[in-house]
DNA sequence: ACGTTAATTAACCACTATGTTAATTACACG
DNA sequence: CGTGTAATTAACATAGTGGTTAATTAACGT
């Protein structure tokens, strides 16, 4: 289990950020496409990939020459729970409604 | 506006996310309080306290000598917002009674 | 005005983060 | 086997982070 500032610190970097959200709606992506996308090189995306493979927000798939990445949603559920956790203090300022229904039930 | 990148660098350092943690906590408290607590000297405090400042994550009001710090919960709420628009990676490892009511009611 | 207290800013140091290019590893294929 | 491709690790330069102590600013009490 890594600790949540990790988490934190493995998305504030901006392409790493960016590297998740297009994982997250792409799905499965190989290293080289994370490249192409991104204007820096192969060995510092690499370096970003592993980063977040040690926050654990990512996890790797060996396919031949090819390392496949993809996100971890249990790295995203450790956020979205602690965001939960202290809702009390953005809830008083919900205007979306996803984020309204989704406490309507009041649990 | 800041961006997302800078709220989770904010939150990315250990000091800095138990001082949000204990304002969130406990409410408005003044620096001097917050030094108390943490290993560190008022200069390092002061600085962690600019730095959730700039982001967003907090804001001062003064009162006397004293600066009182606060969280702010629209910042909360954009880390909310994020992890809710991308929720379809982390509802499908769902086990906490609070997280699955949240989205009972299927929004 | 003076001294005290609260907090910040200044100046400095050690360490980490992030980028580069070059070298290495590992697999695929003729 | 050699060659090519995918990706990583190595070595290095530079900028940013976070800690300290010393100096500064601002408000309060006498």
């Amino acid at each position: 289990m890594t600790h949540l500032t990790d988490t934190f610190a493995a998305l504030s970097d901006p392409t790493r950020l960016a590297v998740v959200e297009r994982l997250m709606a792409e799905g499965e992506l190989p290293a080289g496409r994370l490249v192409e996308q991104a204007d820096i090189s192969a060995p510092a995306m690499s370096r970003h990939l592993k980063v977040l493979r040690q926050a654990g927000l990512v996890e790797q798939r060996i396919q031949g020459t090819s390392r496949l990445y993809s996100v971890r949603a249990q790295a995203l559920r450790t956020i979205a729970d602690w965001t939960l956790d202290h809702r009390a203090f953005w809830e008083a300022s919900m205007d979306r409604l996803a984020t309204h229904l989704a406490l309507q039930d009041g649990d």
